[in-house]
DNA sequence: CTGAAAGCGCTAACAC
DNA sequence: GTGTTAGCGCTTTCAG
């Protein structure tokens, strides 16, 4: 069996009560018993049982991060910016992964929300009442990517940032610009939308919905017919994988980009440089607003003195690249590159 | 306060023994009461506390993994599968990410080895040694994408891939092959290089090695001059990032592919069929050797009847695409396609 | 088949 | 400052 409190106790000649206080309350305890009862610790390989503490703390050290799609790449950035801020303060991740279905998502809460000390529902695919539902199950919980009510969030600034995206492009010459969104169940494929047409509006510029798609590369696969017969001159994804189907659709089809039609993502996922042309893209922080979502948990969990706002927006960039062009510029465009087709 | 197994036990009219049992040894209890139990459990929300259980039945229901790196796409992969296997089994996962850090993995493996029941080390990048040391710690340990002496693993059947991937570019002609490996440390790009050097003799071919490099786009990018000036015909990367960092620094440099120099990765990660020109690739069945991790972790907790293979190996398949093609056909090539600079 | 009692490893009053 | 006691929520002997 491992080794206990009592082991260590008896080791170091003093009570079991000692070896937890020299253990996590330091200057409770007089400096010289601490000191003895930390080496015959350490000289025993003590580690403490977090499950035993946490049973009378009521404190597990654990975090539970719900996400739907680990397999797209903004995912796993804004884990890591989470483990990382998460181990820091000595708390250990669960994740779980919904596969992008909204009825999943309220069981993974149920089965661990007993397990940890706060959750983080990163872009979930719940329905609102569900969601405040979920927020009631004893951990507190943290809302990535999405507002609801008044639960604590880190949000994206989506209307300011498709403000951006929006005039790059009629800066550009675009007057009618596609979107293609992302599942109806995304608050934020909804926020987007919103922002979308409030920046038209205000640009002078059309904006036409090409339909709602799964947030993948066959999503933008599936969008680029509708996108071409309607069209626009400039199309916007919902995120950069659904950009990198439309794009190679695109090109099997032998359309230019950014020649005959502009396209721009959004994300900037790591993927959005390397390919060719490298992807116009409107940046979010993403392990930024990883890290910033574990500071909200602890400051609600008190361990943090500083007061975050409870629903903090995240900034978001534009990164201009290739993808996108002026209009009208067709004939030059598409003379450097020939299609495959 | 959250519902324990009094409250149920009290509003069932049983003791709370007999709820124990009727949750978890559904037979050693009459149906009538089980049933009466269980729906007052229900009724009540209750939920058993997992720590509490785990502090007298030694398990804790969770599994822990440690993987170098969340951003290299082949990881989710194998984590979706894990998560996959663990969720059906009634276990939740702790995900932690060294960052490449070979000297991180041994301390997460002490702070995670006391919380769950089974440890999953995928390509754990630390030396033999301490990886033996690892698998000490308590919670039985399983190896994903490594050997070490007779701890129990999922391997990559790399040989016989290397040997597809030789074979493939023989068959196209090439005499002389490039390998750009990937860090020092990793064992799977030793059994790479080990695996081609087979090959190469086998088929008559020569491999050259084009030194170490970050497992990364980066690093394949700064493998590109060292592997143009070293005159091989095709190149084979350490995995499909590096062979994205490759295929971006050839074509800035006007160089064709596959006209003038063949590319092959290995993993076969989403992205190689979304770039241009997809990539010829090894592909690894990532999903399947997560869960198949799970199922040997579960065996060793002996969950399992069915006796799995302590150390089992993957198969590859190669996924010709195209980045690979014939030798000396520079010319009718490199006019399809003309370079950007 | 069911209840009472003990105790998993730890911390938190409460004494001393 | 330190030891003693009790008990977190649960399972598991041991009786009945």
């Amino acid at each position: 069996m491992a080794v206990t409190i009592r082991d260590v106790a008896k080791a170091a000649g003093v009570s079991p009560s000692t070896v937890s206080r020299a253990l996590s309350l330091p200057d409770m305890v007089d400096p010289a018993t601490r000191e003895r009862v930390l080496r015959v610790a350490d000289h025993l390989g003590y580690r403490p049982n977090r499950a035993a503490r946490g049973l009378i703390t009521g404190r597990t050290g654990n975090l539970g991060l719900i996400l739907p799609d680990l397999a797209n790449p903004f995912f796993p950035s804004v884990v890591k910016g989470i483990q990382h801020q998460a181990h820091q303060a000595d708390y250990q991740v669960f994740v779980a992964d919904s596969d992008e279905d909204p009825g999943a998502e309220l069981g993974l809460v149920r089965s661990l929300a007993k397990q940890v000390d706060g959750l983080i529902l990163c872009s979930p695919r719940m329905r609102p009442a569900e969601l405040r539902e979920a927020a009631t199950f004893a951990a507190p919980v943290v809302l990535v990517n999405r507002k609801e009510g008044s639960i604590p969030a880190i949000a994206i600034a989506n209307a300011a940032g498709m403000r951006l995206i929006v005039d790059h492009l009629a800066g550009l010459g675009h007057h009618r610009i596609g979107f293609v969104a992302g599942p109806r169940s995304s608050w934020s494929g909804r926020e987007r939308l919103r922002g979308l047409r409030v920046a038209a509006t205000a640009t002078g510029t059309e904006l036409v919905e090409l339909g709602h798609f799964p947030p993948t590369f066959e999503g933008g696969v599936d969008a680029a017919e509708g996108a071409l017969i309607s069209g626009v001159t400039a199309v916007v994804a919902y995120n950069d994988l659904t950009a990198f189907g439309l794009l190679s659709a695109l090109r099997a089809r032998g359309v230019d980009v950014p020649g005959q039609l502009s396209v721009v993502g959004i994300d900037d996922i790591q993927m959005a440089t390397m390919v060719h042309p490298p992807l116009t893209t409107l940046n979010i922080p993403k392990e930024r607003t990883g890290r910033a979502s574990v500071d909200l948990l602890l400051h609600l969990l008190g361990e943090r003195a500083d007061i975050p706002d409870r629903v903090r927006e995240m900034p978001t960039e534009l990164v201009v690249r290739e993808t996108t062009g002026p209009i009208n510029s067709t004939s030059q465009q598409s003379a450097r590159r020939t299609p495959r087709r």
